[in-house]
DNA sequence: CCGAATCCGCTGAGATACTG
DNA sequence: CAGTATCTCAGCGGATTCGG
């Protein structure tokens, strides 16, 4: 098959790429998820919550959130500083969604839990 | 911060988390949303639906769908050889999903796209 | 036609140390 | 507290070849 030069321009599955590449990272589902639940969240906080996360990878997705306008960051100029994380507007629409994701998932653990137990019975 | 060992096991987050894997991939999103429109996809045709990718990257990620119990494969023994890929129930159950993001980022594009006419009218 | 297998470059994730 | 800066290294993803 080898690579098509074409790249997907009009393709209607092209917005589904477009929005898997915005909310698609390691992190930022759980981080929108995170930003709803709790409405406002700092840096540090975030890195506590998200438990498995480097200052460094934290900021870089942070940062395409924000460019992104899925996010609102507030910086705060005091010693110590202090920088707020929200949802935006285009951010917030999103929960819904996640919501559902969200649900899926469970629905999906609680599946497999059921499934390795019926196997081990049968062990 | 440097690395929490601890893994988010028992975080609400988790399962977020634990969607988004499965989902996530550079091609999901979009073989599911294909598979949704055509029911039914051989994998040459699914390959040229997509226009970037490699077989090699296709097998991995329709094994990886398969794996999750997300797509069914069924292979048809004979000359030439045949497979077809369609979406298991627990993957149709994402197609609500997907469709509610593709239309958030159709909106977003065309929100863009006006931001941009805007910049170049001010140019 | 539908892949599996191999080789390989390069990115991007992670660890660590440092700064305003 | 909220980040940068730098380095290292695994593994993702691409090109190519081979097989049933």
């Amino acid at each position: 098959m080898a690579k098509m030069t074409r790249k997907c321009s009009d393709s209607p599955t092209c917005s589904v790429d477009y929005a898997f590449r915005r909310i698609g990272g390691k992190y930022k589902g759980r981080i929108l998820w995170s930003l709803n639940e709790h409405k406002i969240i700092r840096f540090g906080e975030l890195g506590r919550i998200l438990a498995d996360v480097t200052t460094k990878m934290l900021t870089q997705t942070l940062r395409e959130l924000e460019k992104d306008d899925l996010i609102i960051r507030k910086v705060y100029h005091q010693v110590p500083p202090m920088v707020e994380y929200s949802l935006s507007e285009t951010g917030f629409e999103l929960i819904p969604f996640i919501t559902y994701l969200k649900e899926w998932g469970d629905k999906k653990i609680e599946k497999e839990k059921n499934k390795n137990t019926e196997t081990s019975l049968l062990a």
